[in-house]
DNA sequence: AACGCGGGGCT
DNA sequence: AGCCCAGCGTT
């Protein structure tokens, strides 16, 4: 057998049952404690569960933590979420990002305050804002079901445990499924995602304090932080827009964002530019639009989100339009700095031209 | 299957 | 300046 190589071979089957006591005795002694943890295992609050899920979606724990405490504390109950002004819901997210998240987790949770928490994966699935991950940790956390969560950190976790450097979804969810304690669901999915959160991190992993890396086949290659291989993703779009301040920062003409982007957040009303136009341009449109007279150019902002790097011209205007209490509305960070760039002149931080 | 969706932390 | 993060809904 020595003549034939690793890959020749294919994987060495794990000792799945070695493998999972050590990993949940170091997750008994090592996991992270957090707020959301709180109650038995298998057998957590489903409502604090479930805010902490939808919270964390492609939101690091350590900034899920102080929206996570505000949340709770403006919404106790399922019933007081469901009976919220979503504009209230939007606030308390304000800033968090993904803002679907908010809108979904309101519209489910007035079907919750109906018919009660789920009571299977299915049910889990069922809601709105939860899919395939979400159902399988709420159903190991709250109902003790044996269900394994696919995420960013077991994907990275398993593709390194056996070396796969292109892991796609279905299979890392077999080897979830395959390598689940059904014994103790809830207790296995948190532990491989702390394991992937504080030592099977994505640079630099800590190999030398693994519990697994006796078995490790990434370790084994020399090279861990290989795999899995990184994504590609889609180039930044660069876009602009006018926007208008008729009002001042504190209270100001505002819209509300429709669409995927920003959808539901409310903001300065914007006219995107065309290619090729002039920002000057846009704002007649939107001037036109609003029957408003323009002023002069207040400033640009210049803002990064993952997919857009955007740049807003911003002017003042005349119009009769009624003017919100900025600080009341849910704003994105993108409104949040146009706001600024008017405050700040006024604070004399910029030369009056 | 591929894409769009925020914002911030870390390297 | 990239890469990543307790993913989901839409197309």
């Amino acid at each position: 057998m020595t003549a034939f190589s690793e890959a020749e071979a294919g994987p060495a089957p794990l000792p799945v049952p070695a493998l999972r006591a050590a990993l949940l005795a170091w997750f008994d002694r090592a996991g992270r404690d957090l707020p959301w943890r709180r109650g038995p295992e298998g057998g957590r609050d489903p409502y604090r569960a479930w805010v902490a899920e939808v919270l964390l979606q492609q939101t690091q724990v350590a900034r899920g933590l102080g929206y996570y405490d505000r949340f709770l504390t403006a919404f106790p109950t399922v019933q007081a979420l469901a009976a919220a002004p979503i504009d209230d819901v939007l606030k308390a997210w304000e800033g968090c990002g993904y803002y679907a998240r908010a809108r979904n987790l309101h519209r489910a949770a007035g079907l919750v305050a109906a018919q009660g928490f789920p009571t299977t994966y299915a049910g889990w699935l069922a809601l709105p804002g939860v899919g395939p991950y979400t159902a399988a940790a709420l159903s190991s956390f709250t109902l003790n079901a044996p269900c394994a969560v696919n995420d960013g950190n077991v994907r990275r976790v398993l593709a390194r445990l056996r070396a796969q450097a292109v892991p796609t979804p279905a299979w890392v969810q077999a080897q979830a499924d395959t390598l689940l304690d059904p014994a103790r669901p809830g207790a296995w999915n948190e532990a491989v995602m702390d394991l992937g959160a504080t030592v099977c991190i994505p640079k630099a992993p800590r190999c030398a304090q693994c519990p697994v890396s006796a078995w490790c086949a990434a370790r084994a290659t020399g090279q861990p932080a290989a795999y899995p291989a990184p994504k590609v993703r889609a180039a930044v779009q660069e876009v602009q827009a006018a926007a208008l301040l008729i009002g001042d920062a504190a209270h100001a003409y505002l819209e509300r964002r429709e669409g995927a982007l920003l959808g539901g957040l409310m903001g300065l009303p914007t006219e995107a530019l065309r290619p090729g136009e002039a920002a000057t341009s846009a704002l007649v449109r939107l001037c036109d639009r609003l029957g408003a007279q323009p002023g002069h150019l207040l400033g640009q902002v210049r803002h990064g989100m993952t997919h857009r790097q955007v740049t807003l011209h911003v002017y003042a205007a005349q119009a009769e339009l009624p003017r919100q209490d900025t600080g009341r509305a849910a704003l994105s960070r993108l409104d949040q700095k146009a706001l600024a760039l008017v405050g700040s002149r006024q604070a004399g931080l910029f030369p009056v031209e």
